[in-house]
DNA sequence: GCAATTTTATAATGATTATTCTATAATTCA
DNA sequence: TGAATTATAGAATAATCATTATAAAATTGC
């Protein structure tokens, strides 16, 4: 009923993740997204709205393909392995990161979360998808013996959580094998049955 | 030999530190830093250089008295009782952070450090302190017997440093007491020695 | 008290920010 | 073909950004 957009809104929304998880938020600049996405201003405004909802955009759906996508794929694995899995997928991200972009979930906790409600609840609801899902492997592996039982499967799993909050944050500045590995070895060994 | 400057530098420090550690470095306007360091622009860019350089300064002053001061506190403890003090006064200052502002080298790792080199090679020390703070730790305890033997010091120092990245992180988003100190338990109990 | 020097206050600078206005182009339904 | 609708291109907008120019004010050594 009207003349059809010519952009394809997935590869702009693509663009504008590449921009937002490379520079953040504020550093983001419409102009840098307009080149970016090849859009004019007005299409942008127009198909999206503001930098505010592009953003929301684009974290919503890194969010479901850097994260959920992620959790679902180790998930069908064995528990010991699906959380073994996910760590060393996460530091094997974090070295072939030639920019250091890091995890957007992370850097968006801290530059926006303090001060953006709606963002703030986007990834509490992340972290604590995250915390389950090593919960519930830590439960698993208890129950078929590959996970040693007598330590608190909550905590562990809050404390699986944390090391792979602190290997995004090491690894922007220090993205070294030996280091992100090193971190990992010994929270991955306490995970090991007492017998063995 | 000169008109005297009215104002107290070391508070223009701490004005700043407020400001780059509440808002980051991007986020925060010269106009922001006039008003609550109560100078004018002349005045500050008078005594201070640019907003780059007033950051530097108190980027510094902030890892002097915030992480260097901190470690020199607890280095002087029995080895496992500076671990776990020095953890668990991280986790109680995310918990007594009503702002949420965190750590200022964390937030600034995740911000600047993949674009500035100097703030990079800041932070860069501030982590192998730190690690190294833990690695002494840790082998003075293994020494002395209150720490596990059996694991490898530099991996355990490591990872000690990852969890304390992570508490940040996670604390910036979730500030909650079980959170924090239920995602420490688990690393701190690994300290423990074989027998115990 | 005067010359020298530095700090201040005020205003102005040019660049960049996100956003919108105007007009034209391209489509669909009737 | 024409009316309606939406997308585009390009320029314009007002606000804010960091920074600096100008000139008055306050001090010191002489």
């Amino acid at each position: 009923m009207a003349r059809p957009r010519e952009f394809d809104p997935e590869a702009v929304r693509e663009a504008a993740i590449r921009c937002f998880w490379t520079r953040g938020y504020e550093a983001t600049s419409i102009k840098e997204l307009l080149e970016e996405t090849g859009l004019t201003a007005a299409s942008l405004y127009n198909a999206f709205g503001d930098k505010q909802t592009l953003f929301r955009i684009a974290f919503e759906h890194y969010i479901e393909t850097g994260i959920n996508a992620r959790l679902r794929h180790f998930e069908r694995l064995p528990p010991r392995q699906a959380i073994e899995g996910f760590v060393e997928d996460t530091v094997q991200r974090s070295l072939g990161d030639a920019q250091h972009k890091g995890c957007m979930v992370v850097n968006s906790a801290l530059e926006l979360a303090p001060h953006d409600a709606q963002v703030r609840a986007a990834i509490t609801e992340v972290f604590e998808r995250i915390e389950s899902f090593f919960l519930r492997c830590v439960r698993a592996g208890q129950v078929d013996g590959t996970i040693n039982a007598a330590l608190s499967a909550r905590n562990l799993a809050r404390s699986l959580t944390t090391v792979l909050m602190g290997l995004r944050v090491l690894a922007r500045v220090r993205p070294e094998k030996a280091l992100l590995e090193g971190a990992t070895a010994p929270v991955l060994a306490l995970l090991a049955p007492a017998g063995q």
